[in-house]
DNA sequence: GATTTTACGTCAACCATGTTGACATATATC
DNA sequence: GATATATGTCAACATGGTTGACGTAAAATC
């Protein structure tokens, strides 16, 4: 079916390999999403939640259509999570001065604090992974990954703190 | 915060590192997941039926209680997509040979038909990561991967068919 | 052989998080 | 001044998860 030996690289991809390569995404993410779950429940909050802050904290300013853009997900939807987040205080909006339709996310000293916590098991199981794999499996991990991205969306993933 | 110098390998592995690891695999997964929407919408499914054709198809035989393992949801929710399957011809249930309480999971000919259709631009997907970051950073890709999955499930990823 | 456990199914209520569509407001841009 | 953009909100609905209760058939145990 799949039958890919061209291209740049002499490559011998068969159809079990590429299906092993879906498969262990899925578990790794099965397993890495379920980390933070336990405290986020005593917050009485979910995954949306985490990713909110997750993405607000990596890029401080960061515009609500920009966020929209990365979590692939409508304003509506943000809405619920985000209005929590700001409510319970881990989450502010400050009005764009270039543009002041805009409002600019902000995690507070608290949100850092919520995000570090709930984020701290997921950082662990990484880096175990990365120790035990080592540096140039990291690297490969990276790469590949990189190219399963969308090409539009790849330069943005490596960028960090952007002031665009 | 994450001062990971020690452990077997000298990995100087800083929070920005940890955190690009995370993103990596949750645009990766955000992109990769996607690829099969259009065409489940033509069925009228989703992507936990996507899932669930997926791990019947590589585990031909395998019984609920199994495929509730691996997908990590409960039989109520597994109950749902697959009657679908079932009732509209994709997947049939046999009842085991041994153990005659259990209901083994098939794909029919078109249960594998649609898995192929629905599959197909996934694999695509990997097949050209794969490609364009060599077979090098396909072996460290796969190394972190297992690694990040928790460690009672690895072995199961790495064989395809079981018999078990 | 009777009892208990296991594998599976089903009903019902509910929850988290996504969607579409319509409409409002403030601000920027033409 | 007219139009476009960034954001917010209301409402209805879809998908796919949960918990809890209960039922049946078959296996396992006493």
């Amino acid at each position: 079916m799949v039958d890919v030996k061209s291209g740049a690289n002499p490559l011998f991809l068969t159809d079990e390999e590429l299906r092993q390569g879906i498969e262990l995404l899925f578990y790794a993410y099965r397993d890495f999403t379920s980390d933070p779950d336990s405290i986020l429940r005593q917050f009485g909050f979910g995954r949306a939640h985490h990713r909110t802050i997750h993405f607000i904290g990596r890029n401080p300013g960061i515009s609500v259509a920009e966020l929209l853009g990365i979590l692939r997900i409508t304003k509506q939807s943000l809405s619920r999570v985000l209005s929590q987040l700001i409510e319970r205080g881990f989450v502010i909006q400050r009005q764009g001065t270039r543009d002041r339709r805009q409002r600019l996310l902000h995690l507070t000293p608290e949100g850092i604090e919520l995000e570090e916590r709930v984020s701290a098991p997921q950082r662990a199981r990484v880096a175990r992974a990365y120790r035990e794999a080592g540096g140039a499996a990291v690297e490969g991990y990276r790469k590949v990954l990189l190219g399963l991205i969308n090409e539009q969306d790849r330069h943005g993933v490596l960028k960090s703190i952007k002031d665009e």
